[in-house]
DNA sequence: CAGGAGCTATAGATGGTGTCTATGGGAAAC
DNA sequence: GTTTCCCATAGACACCATCTATAGCTCCTG
């Protein structure tokens, strides 16, 4: 593996003489002096053994040899310089991309309000949103396809690094259907006397109230499963039974009253919401910028 | 004018890092040693602001931004590497072009077997020939639209270096018609009492006899002028007149006959061939080449 | 599980070289 | 003739690119 070659920065200044027409005026620009400049260019054609530039009393001017090797530098130089102004960019967030995965409910009723800001903000920043389980997302994040993973704490993986944002409190709700329960305070079991509703995938929060019951001797079985947050409220609110949902995700209906909270005898576990990275691994600049707006 | 950026010198070591997805590998490639390598990217990394490899255990992987970055310093490379392959090339006279102005007749009967010769020892070389008369040679010259010019001495002009070549001697010459003539030693003048064939332009060794005789105290009238040397041989073979021709470029009839010189009693002067470069400018490759191989 | 073999990061020392100042020469302009 | 641009050269200096040495980390292997 041999890199023969200049060193590159002696292309620099060959670029700028032979754009200038003039050692001096290259110096300037390079913020450099003359005898620099000079210097630079004599390297360079004695390494080649080429004569790249006339010397005229009014300035330089490229030889034959060295207009062919202008019309690579040249090229090469602004490839350089659009990769520069690229950095300049993408470190300003003026481009660049934000790539986050989540569940769809954490999407929209949790992240939603931090995704229009940081739009707003930085609207060159193209957004892509990945929703999965848990699992998946975790997945995404070490193959590298999103940058960072919003799910429901708690997350037990070395390889990650997680930042706990706000607490979410889950609980059972119901609608006018089941009015004359908005006095009642409930105990597990005689919660199971009722339709429950669940959410279908095997998401933390589910196993969480599995668990809780079971750890009381009972055995939580829904009488309906649904596929999203969505669906949970919107059957609560029709009356098909008492949805298990995260209370802050239904704080519109609560007020307005289509929902109410079933009171039980026990607190329910909360969870917090986990922002997930890779540890070890740099943030890229939009990540970083976006952990910084949410906390 | 502003020349924000790094040091390009650091992009060469970015890129092989990158290439090689590892700091040590890079480090070889360069013949540096890994911290160098290190630095150098870290260099990069602080100016900019941006992480650009993720380091693991077994190399480095470049992040997002830094594969945004590679993919225009993996251009310039390669046409850095471009560049020192055709300048390697050039040095070799492997690619190139020889530009050389002329008379048609110095091309034909003085240069042809040099460039028969640069061209078979150098085949990638193209060349380009460019006739014209001795001012319009040297304006072409001073245009830079030629790399050397080939005419006939003397010349006077301070711009240019005159490198002196072989001697050419001016003759008289008849062809059969004339045969009685061959054992005669003319005098000027009775060489006038015969029809005279000239060259037509404002030759150099037009000029040259025209004064010689007109020292003497004769006016030199052609009976015919031609516009090139191989109609003033074909005229005189034909027995149109006699001939103003150079020796050195009818040796071939002057052997097999078909033409004779005639003998004067005074002596023409000789002329030499000149090979005129632009002095204080440096000269290309192949005409440096080309030079030594004349002479 | 300990040890070895990769890898990269960091610290500190050093020498090379890139840059400077000072100066000279040459051509053009005034 | 004098000035005023150029660029080239010489020599000195200081910076920084590079080095050596070392540490920390992960993975692999006996």
């Amino acid at each position: 593996m041999v890199s023969m070659g200049n060193n590159y920065e002696l292309y620099k200044v060959f670029y700028w003489a032979a754009k200038t027409g003039s050692l001096t005026q290259a110096a300037k620009a390079l913020y450099l002096t003359q005898p620099s400049v000079s210097h630079a260019i004599k390297q360079l054609e004695d390494r080649f053994g080429i004569t790249l530039f006339y010397r005229n009393p009014k300035g330089v001017a490229l030889t034959h040899e060295g207009s062919i090797l202008y019309s690579y530098i040249e090229q090469s130089h602004i490839l350089i310089t659009l990769a520069e102004e690229k950095m300049a960019a993408l470190k300003n967030l003026d481009i660049g991309e934000l790539r986050i995965g989540g569940s769809d409910s954490l999407f929209k009723h949790y992240l939603l309000p931090y995704l229009e800001d940081f739009n707003q903000t930085y609207p060159g920043i193209r957004l892509h949103l990945s929703h999965g389980t848990t699992p998946e997302v975790i997945s995404f994040l070490k193959e590298g396809r999103i940058d960072l993973g919003v799910v429901r704490m708690p997350i037990i993986d070395s390889q990650l690094e997680v930042r706990e944002s706000i607490q979410l409190q889950d609980c059972f709700v119901a609608g006018a259907r089941f009015a004359e329960l908005k006095e009642v305070v409930f105990s597990l079991d005689k919660l199971l006397q009722y339709p429950v509703i669940l959410f279908s995938r095997n998401s933390r929060a589910r196993m969480a109230i599995t668990e809780l019951f079971q750890s009381y001797g009972y055995t939580l079985k829904p009488e309906i499963e649904v596929g999203s947050v969505d669906l949970l409220i919107e059957f609560a609110r029709r009356g098909l039974g008492i949805s298990y949902v995260t209370r802050e995700f239904v704080t519109k209906e609560l007020e307005e009253g289509s929902l109410f909270e079933i009171s039980l005898d026990v607190r329910l576990p909360p969870s917090n919401v986990g922002i997930m990275t890779m540890r070890n691994m740099p943030l890229s600049i939009t990540a970083g910028r976006f952990i910084e707006l949410v906390r």
